[in-house]
DNA sequence: AAATTATTTCAATAACTATTGAAATATCTC
DNA sequence: GAGATATTTCAATAGTTATTGAAATAATTT
C-alpha cells in the first residue's frame, strides 16, 4: 500500500461514525450486511450512511453487491490489513530497536545547578 | 487503546503534512528532532507546523521537551502501536479465518435465467 | 401497474480544519 | 540589556466534511 492509499483509509476511519460502520462491517465478516441492517444497528439515516459508505468505498475498505433491493456491504479485509502493513512499516514492528526506551544515561553530577529548563521532561 | 483514542489518533495521522511530520518523528528516532528541523525538511511554516504538532500531542503521537530555545519533538511508539493494536483487534490478525477469500459455491445449474442483477458481482 | 420497501441523489447548511500574516514569548549571544 | 533566533499565539479566511430534508431511482409484492 502506498501513502496516498494509506492516507485514504486512515481520513475515511478517523470519522465516529464510519469507524462503528467499518467495525460492524468487520465482524459481519466476508457475508457482509445489507444497509438498512446497518443503519439499524447504527442508527443513522439512510442518506447519511450512504454518504459514508461512499467514503469508505473510495477508500477501499468495504465492498457493495445488490441483493434484491438490498445493497450489501462488505468489509474488504485485504485493504486492512494493507493500512496495518504500512503503519507496521516504519514503526516499532519495522524497526523495533526504536520502541525501547531511552536508557537514561548515568551522567556525572554537575557542581553547578544547570540552567533553568535548559533540558526538560518530554511534555504531554 | 480504547476507542476514543484510536480515533483521536487516526484523525491526526489522516492529514497530509501530519502523517509527514509523524513519519519523520519516526525516523528520528527517541531523540526526536527540533521543531525548526521538521520545517526545513517538510518546507512548512512554523506556525502551521505548531498547529499540527498541537494535534499529534492531543492524539498522544509526539512528546515535547525545550532544548535551548528549540523546542523537540519526538514520536511515541508506545500510542502507534496501541493503534496498530486497535486495528489488528477486529481485523485479520485478530480473526484470521475471515481474511480468507469466500470458497464459491459450486451452485447447481438453474434451468432458467436468474432474474437480472439479483446477485452481482461485489463492486469497488 | 400501483403500492411498498430499500437505497441513493441532490441542494442547503452548520461545523470543523488547515493555512496565512502579524504580533508575542522565550532563550541565547554579544 | 539590545539584538538575534526559535517557536508559539491569535485572528481572519478559504476549503472541506457531516448532516438534514425532500425528491428520485430500483426492485419487489400485490
Amino acid at each position: 500500500m502506498k501513502r496516498p492509499d494509506a492516507l485514504a483509509a486512515l481520513a475515511a476511519l478517523a470519522q465516529d461514525n464510519r469507524l462503528d460502520i467499518f467495525r460492524l462491517l468487520v465482524e459481519a465478516g466476508r457475508a457482509g450486511m445489507p444497509a438498512g441492517a446497518v443503519a439499524d444497528a447504527l442508527d443513522l439515516a439512510p442518506n447519511t450512511l450512504t454518504f459514508h459508505f461512499d467514503r469508505l468505498r473510495d477508500a477501499g475498505l468495504v465492498t457493495v453487491r445488490r441483493d434484491g433491493r438490498s445493497m450489501i456491504y462488505a468489509a474488504r479485509y485485504e485493504s486492512m490489513n494493507a493500512l496495518i502493513a504500512f503503519l507496521t512499516e516504519n514503526c516499532c514492528r519495522g524497526r523495533p530497536e526504536q520502541c525501547l526506551p531511552v536508557k537514561k544515561e548515568n551522567s556525572p553530577r554537575k557542581t553547578r545547578k544547570p540552567h533553568r529548563a535548559q533540558i526538560a521532561e518530554p511534555v504531554s
